[in-house]
DNA sequence: GTTATCTACGAAAACGTTTGAGTGTTAAAA
DNA sequence: TTTTAACACTCAAACGTTTTCGTAGATAAC
């Protein structure tokens, strides 16, 4: 086992001491023309690479930033991975990934550990636990450290940083009218609960889109879904229930689901009901994932350009990085979303 | 913005050494309880958390360990980075991850980059440039440094150190038998190239299955998907692939998929071609990922236990991270696959 | 009264790097 | 001849820890 080489050991051997390594390998004019070149071509010899917790000890930065989602198997949050690392290896910055699997509890620990001189900032989604409980100390506590933090997605008011988000509303209300715009009328309405602002979120935007087309707002069309943290369990349930709305309501003609998985379990009973898709029922859902895009029939969807959402939140902390001791005030970056049309309507 | 408070704070403010306060913190006997109460509630008071960058550098170790996939957005990879960060968090290690994106050169750079001192060991699985090349001197260079590192699903036989594989062979042979078993006798077969280790592999368990089953193999109903790097050309290219031959060869009552694109291929094809599944085609594919599940019917498919085999390198690394200079041979563990049968068989 | 043993703490090296200040030599300027 | 300046380096502190060794003072043993 090759043991790493490092400054000193270079100094010992070639009979300079330490900063003359140091400086001749920063090709520093101070070091003389000839010893320079001695020691550079010792340490490319011996595949010098510097020692980067030293530099990061030494700088008081590590050139890592910490992203924590709620979950990783999930298109959403690995796409908005994706476009993070795009920027951050393009800025010579690491990535390290920590899951708070929608508990508090562990997105609390993860930014505590994180936050011990790991990384430079974060980027972050709220999880569930977080949204419900309200309590944000967390996140403060790294900001009074100075580190920068950007909030993407499931994000809070009350929480004074950069954000990136999706316009949610503006997207929900342009899938609902683009339903309408294709003639339905009678919109059912697949949610979460108000707690989850995504939800909450595109449900405005269904009515607005319902209201401002002069249609009328019928609350029994709104499945509210409850959310179990059991997945398993919670299909079925929200099967039998959209079942049931659908043949105590003839007149729908067209669904819009706040998530891929939901439209699939609409799609499920529409086929087992025999419903014809688009020509009986339309259907659109949020997220342009996999789902959408291998469904038979393929769904048409409002694309959050989830990439787009990890590059912007990426190069906004790591311009924060950059200018340090810049206070400029937070600002939100908002990505609009844009429908795809596909099959299903 | 309050600043971090370190030992050397700490030893000022109550006038005493540093070295007293860092062991009053590790509660030693070697320092009187009066001052070691004293001190820990000062520490506490302040909220003093060790600076991780200096342990680090102290202990020549991170206590993080690198991830190299060649993508994120893949339920795969997705779950087997979920399965690492599941054990790594219980054992109190970080998780960092770098993307290779499928190419030989972001792979060999990301290695560099992670190895300079940033994480204690690897767990990557190789990128398709590093499959077709064949060349692996970043990883030897890494394992000549002493850094341990685990391969899974994508390695090589000529890297020696630990791997995961899933038993590619076996699972498609179970597959093409739960087909054989339903009585199935003519099997088309979606495959990749055989560079594509897995795609080998997987062919290699259809051909046995069929051998030894007693039935014909026919090369004809094998078809080997050209691997062009856009997804949106392929897959067109592929149903009609697919078409062609179903039309050529009526008898065709089964396929068999090595992944779920492919499967979801076949499922589009086989609707518009008004053809029932499983009644007429059975189809199953590898892989156990969001499609199959969604899609309607939803497909049996070959699970590989992905968060296992995550959670299976992350054990192997930290075991050698633990037991230092344990110099025991590499071992491979072989994570079986299964059947889970669903709609379409 | 001398020596040995505790107790309670401090000094300093070490991890690998950067960097400003200092130093000895030589050569040019005054 | 003396001063100054350039050159080519070296020293040492600093980043925040841990840990080995040392030691002053008190007590106990002989």
């Amino acid at each position: 086992m090759k043991q790493k080489i490092t400054l000193k050991k270079i100094a010992q051997e070639l009979n300079v001491s330490i900063s003359t390594v140091s400086k001749a390998l920063k090709d520093s004019t101070e070091i003389g023309i000839e010893t320079r070149e001695r020691i550079q071509a010792f340490a490319k010899f011996y595949n010098y690479r510097p020692n980067n917790i030293a530099l990061s000890l030494k700088h008081r930065k590590t050139k890592t930033i910490g992203v924590i989602i709620p979950e990783v198997v999930h298109y959403f949050f690995a796409q908005v991975i994706d476009g993070i690392e795009k920027v951050a290896s393009e800025k010579g910055y690491n990535v390290i990934v920590a899951l708070s699997n929608e508990s508090h509890e562990k997105e609390v620990i993860n930014m505590e550990t994180l936050a011990d001189s790991l990384i430079d900032g974060f980027i972050l989604s709220l999880s569930k636990g977080t949204m419900q409980s309200q309590d944000f100390h967390h996140i403060d506590e790294v900001m009074l450290q100075g580190m920068p933090v950007v909030l993407f997605d499931r994000i809070a008011d009350q929480i004074r940083c950069d954000k990136v988000v999706v316009d949610d509303t503006q997207g929900a209300n342009q899938a609902v009218k683009h339903l309408i715009v294709k003639g339905r009328k009678n919109i059912l309405l697949l949610t979460t609960q108000d707690y989850i602002t995504v939800g909450r979120l595109r449900t405005q935007g269904y009515i607005k889109a319902i209201l401002d087309s002069g249609l009328v707002l019928d609350n029994e069309l709104i499945i509210k879904v409850v959310d179990t943290h059991n997945s398993n369990a919670a299909l079925p349930a929200l099967e039998a229930q959209i079942e049931k709305t659908i043949s105590k309501f003839p007149q729908i003609d067209a669904i819009f689901a706040v998530n891929e998985i939901y439209a699939a379990a609409a799609l499920r009973v529409l086929r087992k009901a025999h419903i014809h898709v688009p020509d009986e029922i339309a259907v659109v859902c949020f997220t342009d994932g996999l789902i959408s895009k291998f469904s038979t029939p393929t769904l048409t969807t409002v694309s959050q350009h989830s990439e787009e959402i990890g590059k912007k939140a990426a190069e906004i902390l790591i311009n924060r990085l950059c200018s340090d001791d810049n206070e400029a005030p937070p600002k939100t970056e908002v990505i609009k979303c844009t429908v795809v049309e596909r099959e299903s309507t």
